[in-house]
DNA sequence: TAAGTTGTTGCATACTTGTACAATAATGCA
DNA sequence: TGCATTATTGTACAAGTATGCAACAACTTA
């Protein structure tokens, strides 16, 4: 069985998903905000927010008939960050 | 094709990749010492390292005929960190 | 109740991944 | 030179993944 760690870094290891979480990072959104933006499949959709979910870095709250999506936690933005400034960097080691 | 960002979260996303990357926070080691705390074949072991370093998490250095490995970047422990501290909570999302 | 909106799930498919084993290569030592 | 140590690569394979389509479910509103 996968530890909770590589289970995250799964999650994050997809550009859809990655693509979701950019997002969401603006503010939070609806399922159906996130289709209109994406060009993949509703089905598709789905089934990454609720990977993301599963593993706790999107959060889930239900209005109306819609679905909030929201970042769950700060530390999943600086995470973003931190790896967005690694892959910039052209992986120079340290001196 | 995949972005830098989804290929450096995917070669975090293997328990074994992990467990080596935590071993090397500990200073570092040649490719033989993992093998012997690893319990996988030298082949995936250096798969492993090899993913690890294309994408610049771990910097590889020749010395006699060993391979001398070592985290490339403060940052690299700094992510590890924080998605440890992300696993450990029940993912309570914020009330 | 009927119709529309929003989201999930079963199924199929093309592709990727982690792994072991065996063969090979490169290096250092006797 | 011959042998031991250290590492890589070809091959095969079981398991997992991302995706779209179609059917279905839940909820809202007319």
């Amino acid at each position: 069985m996968k530890s909770k760690m590589a289970e995250i870094f799964k999650a994050l290891s997809c550009d859809n998903r990655l693509k979701i979480l950019e997002l969401l990072s603006k503010g939070e959104r609806c399922f159906c905000e996130l289709l209109r933006e994406l060009d993949v499949d509703m089905s598709t959709i789905s089934r990454h927010v609720s990977e993301l979910s599963r593993v706790g870095l999107v959060s889930v709250r239900k209005e109306g008939k819609r679905k909030i999506l929201s970042i769950a936690d700060e530390r999943v933005l600086k995470i973003l960050e931190i790896v967005k400034s690694l892959g910039r960097r052209k992986y120079v080691t340290q001196a």
